[in-house]
DNA sequence: TAGATTGTTAATCGATTAACAATC
DNA sequence: TAGATTGTTAATCGATTAACAATC
């Protein structure tokens, strides 16, 4: 019951639950200070059993007859997805899409500090993009360990990625968020999740077959 | 069978598809002419068996003691995902994000063709980027009608994303690529697909709680 | 109190896997 | 032929939903 000790909750919960955060921040900025399964539900197109029984295996957050208080159940998710904190981030490539992941200001608003920046170019290294200067490949080893950074963004062309993978886990990365379109081949003790618009570009397609 | 005609072929597969087809790309690009459900599921991290189950329900691709053509099994996918032709894409938000999408080659290089950029910022509108020059929001009905568009990227701020929803509703798309951290309402014709990068490091940190 | 909503159990539904005959 | 791998069926596994007692 604690946010440690992972029992056994299925992975499929725990994807839920950055879903659930994300509409209740909407409804707090919306004034309301408490929602229902049902009316959390209804925003986010899943049947208000499945929320409350996702919420249950961490504990009872909510008031029968009443809800659930949207502060306290934002605090306790958090606490739950280990994002009561802020969090270091390593982002390597920065091309295009490197650039506007850097300045993009979602992930700072959400605990997820960039800490540093990669790139092999010669003409990237020692640029200054945001408050960090670019930093050659073959220090990322040197730079990840000694600052215990311990998740990082790969935006590298899809050829790189796995080469560039290969060093973020021997270097002692635990998390990789990949934006090139390719899978990557990592130890079971790290773990990826995949950004490729294209994946879901192509996931609405297959519906849009009648002329 | 045949690639329309939906009969109930499960959305967790066609979701699987795309990520079949972008493998069998990288093993084509690596000179493979052949492969197997094995050598597939080995590379993806899913069982040999639920790729040839979900294979299956498009028709029989393969062949026994053989494995499945490459080329041919691409092809297949292809059709079935409706991506054996060009897809044109509306983009709306022209910050860095909007900037970085415009100019990746991941979209063009997968059949998906940026056909028309928009922005409400009046220092936005009339800028060149790529191949196009970003028109007004006012316009955007208009220029998806004229140009049959029906897929669009949302890529504005979070507190816009709903307002951009609705107009695209309006214009006829079918299916938007959401950018914005928020749940957007659409009717049950239209599909949304989300990009949310923090949603992927949230669901990673909750592995990551011992110190 | 009456009304509402939780947390939980049991029932249903659906997805994954194991196994194997068919066959290249 | 012997070996390999498909496509498919049946068995297993897991996730979702329905229902309701508990209770605010």
């Amino acid at each position: 019951m604690s946010s440690n000790g992972h029992e056994t909750i299925p992975d499929i919960v725990i994807g839920r639950l950055p879903i659930y955060l994300r509409a209740l921040n909407r409804l707090a900025g919306e004034g309301h200070e408490i929602t229902s399964s049902h009316e959390l539900g209804q925003r986010l197109g899943i049947s208000s059993a499945q929320i409350r029984k996702d919420l249950s295996h961490f504990g009872g957050f909510g008031k029968q007859g009443t809800g659930y208080q949207i502060e306290y159940l934002q605090e306790k998710l958090r606490k739950v997805l280990n994002i009561d904190r802020e969090w270091e981030v390593a982002l390597i490539g920065m091309g295009d899409l490197g650039k506007a992941i850097a300045n993009y200001r979602g992930f700072s608003d959400r605990g997820f500090h960039i800490a540093c920046l990669f790139d092999s170019a010669p003409d990237k290294i020692g640029q200054t993009i945001g408050e960090f200067t670019v930093r050659p490949i073959s220090e990322l080893k040197e730079s990840i360990e000694a600052q215990h950074i311990r998740l990082a963004m790969v935006a590298v062309p899809a050829e790189y990625a796995q080469g560039v993978a290969d060093i973020l886990v021997e270097s002692g990365i635990k998390g990789i968020l990949n934006y090139a379109p390719i899978n990557l081949t990592v130890p079971s003790t790290v773990q990826v999740q995949y950004i490729d618009p294209v994946v879901g570009l192509q996931r609405m397609t297959y519906y849009l077959d009648e002329e």
